[in-house]
DNA sequence: AGCACGCCGACT
DNA sequence: GTCGGCGTGCTC
């Protein structure tokens, strides 16, 4: 019996699958995707184990045998072990990329887990009951493993396992028992529990594990300074539980789904009536912000539970705050499985391990966890789907919702995906009838829309008023704390680079072949476009109407904090953005704090835009749409839409009505006429006319090529080589003018840590993309250059 | 990537 | 005769 293995190891050479020998002990055991060690070119390495084949092409004397497995189960499904060949064609990466992606958090290798006797009366001859029992004490697989030279041992011991006689677990239960307490009635606020008022220890405790859900009994009773007592009385309200460890990581019974209070509305109903129809696999639910999609997703979510069907559930990272992760463990209690980038990679395995052996029915998540084992799959939920987090910056470059609909085809699972604001790749593709689009126009009880108003601040100027808050913002600011409700202040200074415009009439240099603003280069003092090369000589003055106010942009939330703090000296201003809430916690505290209505004016960028909803927020500034839409993607209009859409959506969510203020120097631009109409269909239909005129996505496929070295001769002469090399052998696809390629030129930021980058781009006809794929993987892979690196990545949004 | 192998010059 | 430095080619 032979495998064929990926190995882990990063080299574009070695991207293929190897063939090794099963020993006939493992033959029965080893399965695909589980990891393996064997030895590769005299080296002990990692491997994969993609299938079992019964003969092999290779010559028999050059196959080696596989030496040692790593996992006593397979850390991935047989789906996505098609899934992870259809991602490396897609993002033309290697195989090791793809399958990473599926690798359980930190380097877990489960042959450290402890065995123990738990049934010390089971009467058995078997050789593993007995060894653990002449040990008298735990013992890890590892060490079993020694004892058997073989892992054929580990199908009894999982026999053991299921028959209760033995317990495996992460800690080694030798050295002490723990008891655990954990919360089974979650609500949101401890106002909800039905407590005795003098009863404090009890009210501690329900805090205490409102945040940690789980702790060791002696350490909250430490923590909390309370008794068994207050413990028990909790017990038998059944709002806590007190367990063995052994009994959160295995045996673990799930949780009754709590029935929901709230009624769909007509509209809800419909919505959800629609993404149950069996035809209809693909969904794309665009809703205004407020319309209770939420509610929805769970319903989904339920329905699936109850004929056994997992769901994996996206949301952006920065929405997952502890209120959302309440919501649905309230509702679904244990069978919610929590996965996100703040929690250390012990919990993040933990949680993993669960969801491999299939404990957890719902994952909730970021991106990463549409990676994770689920067997069963009934739904893929991603809310929020036109939200940039859900691409990968990193290699491979994958775009999450092209894995999710993969996957759902893979596994005939539904995927629902939910914006007010959908991406125009997902509207497209609904118009074109590949999703189902549902729609929903009215929020939730009826709650209306904030006014919008739109300052020209290039009127400003000319009536002498130079600061960044024009009067009516300033007046308007003043009116709502004086009323004590909140602001919200929104500046999204994402773009680094900053773009040339005029003061005085807003004209903004753009490049004449692209349509997108052209961006400032100090090094060279030219104006570069980054989707061409295009460039341009730098005016001092403006070359539309002469004005003397012709400057680089920029302007930060920092700055606007500073201005702010000294205009209302006496308010309590707060600041989210990147550098704020990199520290743990800091996000839960901001949105605590304006919850409680401890700030007056929080300042932000884009992190505000998501989700939550603050009812005593009614005023939203939005200090400069410019800034969105002049950076140099061909995407700008598009996030500059969606951005003013959904932070005016944060303005007036409970009974008193919000207002919102837009600052601009183009008041006229089409995604700010349309944001405030909240017209997303005229939007999109002017939007996707200028795609096609320019050839963009949806229309095109765009194929970026970028290269880095530090050399930056051999860098040019790469690229000239690769070049001509490409344009060579497409020259048919070209000359049909299915495709264009164009000439290498250096990246936005050229030099970043010594290091030189140059970029090509393809614009290439949908169809065509597979063939370019397979060519671009051998011109710039075939050979590893020392120096230069290559990385690929399809309908980047965001060049720079 | 990183190991083996082979070719070649320097040095005991 | 043999040690090691580097270029090339292959890894089941």
């Amino acid at each position: 019996m032979y495998c064929q293995l990926i190995i882990n190891k990063t080299s574009r050479n070695i991207d293929r699958k190897f063939t090794y020998k099963i020993p006939s002990s493992l033959e029965d055991y080893i399965m695909p995707g589980m990891r393996v060690l064997v030895d590769f070119n005299n080296q002990e390495l990692e491997g994969m184990v993609v299938s079992k084949i019964e003969k092999s092409d290779i010559s028999d004397d050059k196959i080696k045998y596989i030496k040692q497995v790593i996992d006593s189960i397979p850390i991935v499904t047989e789906e996505i072990m098609v899934l992870i060949d259809w991602i490396r064609e897609e993002y033309v990466c290697r195989y090791i990329d793809a399958a990473k992606l599926f690798y359980p958090p930190s380097n877990s290798w489960d042959i450290n887990y402890y065995v123990k006797i738990k049934d010390e009366k089971y009467k058995d001859s078997s050789k593993i009951y007995n060894i653990l029992k002449s040990k008298d004490k735990s013992l890890s697989i590892k060490d079993l493993f020694i004892e058997f030279k073989s892992l054929e041992f580990l199908k009894d011991l999982y026999k053991l396992q299921e028959e209760g006689i033995v317990s495996i677990n992460t800690i080694d239960k030798s050295q002490k028992e723990t008891k655990f307490v954990r919360i089974i009635n979650v609500e949101d606020s401890i106002e909800n529990y039905n407590i005795r008022s003098n009863a404090h220890k009890q009210k501690d405790i329900i805090a205490y594990l409102l945040d940690k859900r789980t702790a060791e009994q002696h350490k909250l009773m430490k923590s909390t300074n309370s008794s068994l007592n207050s413990l028990r009385s909790l017990q038998d309200k059944k709002i806590i539980e007190i367990i063995e460890k052994e009994n959160i990581g295995n045996l673990e019974k799930k949780d009754k789904i709590k029935e929901s209070n709230i009624n769909l509305n007509t509209e809800q109903e419909k919505a959800l009536k629609s993404v149950l129809q069996k035809d209809n696999q693909f969904n794309l639910i665009h809703g205004v912000t407020g319309s209770g999609k939420t509610e929805i997703y769970m319903n989904i979510i339920e329905r699936n539970i109850k004929v056994n069907k997992k769901i994996i559930m996206l949301f952006p990272e920065i929405s997952l705050t502890n209120h959302m992760i309440n919501r649905f463990t309230k509702r679904f209690g244990n069978r919610v499985a929590v996965i996100h980038s703040r929690m250390n990679s012990k919990k993040r395995y933990e949680e993993w391990n669960k969801i491999n052996k299939g404990y957890k029915d719902v994952i909730i998540g970021a991106r990463s966890a549409l990676f994770t084992p689920v067997r069963n799959l009934g739904a893929i939920i991603i809310d929020e789907e036109h939200d940039d987090s859900y691409n990968s910056s990193i290699t491979p470059k994958y775009k999450t919702i092209d894995i999710a609909e993969k996957l759902s085809q893979i596994t005939g699972c539904k995927l629902i995906l939910g914006s007010a604001t959908p991406s125009i790749n997902s509207y497209y593709k609904s118009k074109k009838n590949l999703y189902n689009l549902i729609e929903i126009k009215k929020r939730i009880n009826d709650v209306k829309l904030p006014e919008t108003l739109v300052i020209d601040m290039k009127k400003e100027l000319d009536e002498g008023n130079k600061n960044i808050f024009s009067r009516k913002l300033y007046d308007e600011i003043k009116n709502t704390l004086d009323k004590k409700q909140q602001v919200i202040l929104f500046l999204n200074k994402r773009g680094y680079s900053s773009f040339v415009s005029c003061r005085s009439c807003g004209y903004v240099v753009k490049c004449d072949r692209c349509d997108v603003s052209m961006t400032y280069h100090s090094s060279i003092n030219k104006l570069i476009c980054h989707y061409c090369g295009n460039t341009k000589k730098v005016d001092n003055k403006c070359p539309s109407c002469g004005s003397k106010y012709f400057k680089t942009f920029g302007v930060g939330t920092q700055r606007i904090e500073k201005v702010t703090k000294k205009m209302f000296p006496d308010k309590n201003i707060d600041r989210m953005d990147f550098d704020t809430v990199t520290k743990k916690g800091a996000q839960e505290r901001i949105y605590k704090e304006l919850a409680n209505g401890k700030t007056d004016i929080l300042i932000g960028t884009q992190m505000l835009a998501k989700g939550i909803h603050f009812p005593n927020v009614t005023l939203v500034g939005i200090i400069s749409a410019d800034i969105t839409i002049n950076l140099p993607f061909y995407t700008a209009s598009e996030k500059s839409f969606q951005l003013i859409t959904q932070v005016s959506g944060r303005a007036g969510r409970g009974s008193k009505s919000g207002k919102v203020i837009l600052q601009t120097y183009e008041p006229n631009h089409y995604s700010i006429k349309y944001a405030i109409d909240n017209n997303y269909k005229e939007f999109f239909k002017q939007e996707v006319n200028l795609r096609k005129e320019f050839k963009y996505p949806p229309y095109i496929k765009i194929l970026y090529i970028n290269t880095k070295s530090k050399n930056e001769n051999d860098l040019k002469e790469f690229n000239t080589k690769k070049y001509q090399k490409i344009i060579e052998k497409l020259k048919v696809l070209i000359e049909n003018g299915y495709i264009k390629v164009y000439k290498p030129v250096p990246k936005g930021i050229y030099k970043v840590n010594n290091e030189y980058q140059i970029d090509t781009i393809i614009k290439t006809r949908s169809d065509k993309t597979k063939e370019i794929k397979k060519i671009l993987r051998k011109t710039y892979f075939n050979k590893s250059y020392k120096n230069i690196s290559v990385s690929i990545e399809i309908d980047p949004n965001t060049i720079s």
